[in-house]
DNA sequence: CATGAATGAGGTTTCATTCAT
DNA sequence: GATGAATGAAACCTCATTCAT
């Protein structure tokens, strides 16, 4: 006979991931409470210390999870055929997919880099330099190619998926916070329309323009 | 002689906010605890709360402060006479210029903007628009007299406050997180030196040259 | 073997409800500690906010467990058959009865009807309608057998009430308070003989028969 | 020439004690801040440190405010060559002025009854021994003169501040509770009638006509 | 005498974590 | 594996009191 519930025990752990996920977003590391994350995740708490370990495991499991999932969503638009700047398309997508399907992911790892790499676990650190890595080499081989200019990779990195996560995330509190997004709104007019679009037709169309009239030559 | 009751206000306020500045930008509003916050700024913990009331209030002051703070700094560079061009690079020196004389508080402001507004008490609110606003109209100038192409705001907004704010802070944190720092920079070789450098030169100066580059028609 | 963790839960909050019965009794809502009633009660503070909320719904707690006691010892005496002044006899001995055996009850009881019900939870300004209900109903089917006079039913709720609860925290105080128990008794001589008795034969006798004696016909 | 504000040293005491008084009604003397009897008042905080002294002295000089004003307005209406029964009257008609004119005063000596005397200064344990001797030496006149029963000073002394006091307050609280009031009034009907009368038409009749039936020979 | 400021102690509440079942 | 309970530590906040001006 199963034990109580009989619940697949990865079922379980990525319920735990997908509600912490969740709560990190709101609010970094420290604004999420276990308690929070567990009731998120539909899950007692004492699992995720069974499952996971402290919260410090369960915030490195998550960045993982979340870098991991982005560079897959990258890898699978990426061709070794395609030009740099196809490429770097492919790039810019992959991110944006990942924030269009889990909003929150983004955020935290914005918040992570943020931080300097500072308290994050080894894996994570690994984590965050292999999807730089993977723009930088992108730039690297528009520079040889004579089609990009030669740019700060960081900055560009920042750039890209700052733009990117931190737009969804005013897009999301769009519904709630009526004055504040009428406030931009005012200013803005034609130029900022949020509406829900195409992947590339909507920010990250827009972010991939940007980026490529900046570097290319 | 002066004695312990008899500090000026101002001094305890504008030493509150300047300990909470520190705090809040190493991990957010959560992330400081308002004990921390006392220690930081040499105060009393209870003086907080009798100068500036509760831990959001002493947040909200805290991101008035900093972005009226860069306000002032890019009112003191902005000409009337300058072109468009000018008045961006005016902007973003003066975005730069706060992060090099105080590196924690554009971390908060982005935080803050992370978070799409919510909860942020209205003077706050009001002052993001402000901030937002000076760069729109400067991008709407641009675009009347042709030399800017149309690009959406908020896009490159977040572009040059987050690339500013963030490269800051992971260089600050490259002293203590060698090895994060280091895997970086076997990557990046001769793109990404960090040394500190005049205000146009180093990462302003970048970032100034890429969004030109962006916008320029 | 029963380690730390698996005591029964009823015990726990039952043992809290004593300790917080207690501790609110000596100085009302803002006298008594969630410290003091921890210890009291012999009980993580912790886990009075586990299991029962804040101070707040603690307070409403108590109140509901005093009142509800209450009304189940006059519910024990009381017969449908009882003429209308035995009912009075059983509604003060149910009460007398409940300060006998928990002193501090009548006077948080008390405490509470005296802020004239602002500021309670639902449940317990339901109770106290219900016990002040039922002395309106047994006053009213005495004037209508023609025994009883019409008198404010609120008055004569407030003078059984009180004179129980405090006559008995006096009492309590003889003890320690010896100077100022000894003054009364002085102006009191014969009268005021606070000895321990019977039910009947003490205080609640006493109160009885003044209250009969006023509303008899 | 005079000081900051020149105010008269008389008033500020006198305003503090009443500030206070209203304070203490409250809450008791822990529900009672010292800022916020300060605000109540309109006086500075340290000014009662330095009229008045600590939290502790301020609540004895506001209970032996309240018992000697009490005590005055009882020995107004007092005269040698009233009838006990007179005389009874004129000790309820006394208390019911006084919870008239400042309805939280007897909330706070209810209270302070109610303690048992612990805690309280010398002064106003000798207060309430005053007051509460007067109502005996009445008690003790009517006996004498075989017109009252011998009964319990103590219960009819709870009884008779605590019912005034009290039902004072749930009258004050009548306008801001009113489904609380409104229940209380369904259940009572015709008996239940709060509006402001007379002293003597009111609950002070109230009180005295049941007062005098219950030991009236 | 009045007042704004300062502050240690203590209050309420939350948190991360562990444990027995 | 799952869960309700327990708990020390630390978070936020308030309070009574003092002091220099």
């Amino acid at each position: 006979m199963r034990g109580n519930g009989g619940k697949r025990p990865n079922d379980t752990v990525q319920r735990i991931i997908e509600g912490a996920t969740q709560a990190f977003a709101a609010g970094g590391f420290a604004g999420a409470s276990v308690d929070e994350i567990a009731k998120t995740a539909g899950v007692n708490k004492a699992s995720i210390y069974y499952h996971v370990g402290d919260k410090e495991s369960l915030y490195g499991l998550v960045l993982h999870e979340i870098i991991q999932a982005t560079l897959g969503r990258i890898n699978d638009r990426l061709r070794p055929d395609q030009s740099p700047e196809e490429k770097l398309k492919s790039y810019i997508l992959g991110i944006a997919e990942t924030v269009e399907e889990h909003p929150p992911l983004p955020a935290v790892m914005m918040w992570a880099v943020s931080s300097g790499g500072q308290g994050l676990p080894e894996m994570v650190v690994g984590d965050l330099v292999q999807i730089y890595g993977l723009l930088v080499a992108i730039l690297d081989e528009g520079v040889e190619a004579g089609i990009f200019e030669r740019v700060d990779g960081l900055i560009l990195y920042l750039m890209i998926l700052c733009s990117l996560a931190i737009h969804k995330n005013v897009e999301a509190a769009w519904g709630e916070a009526r004055e504040f997004a009428g406030l931009f709104q005012k200013l803005d007019g034609t130029l900022f329309n949020l509406v829900g679009q195409s992947l590339e037709g909507g920010v990250a169309g827009d972010v991939l323009k940007i980026v490529l009239k900046a570097i290319k030559k």
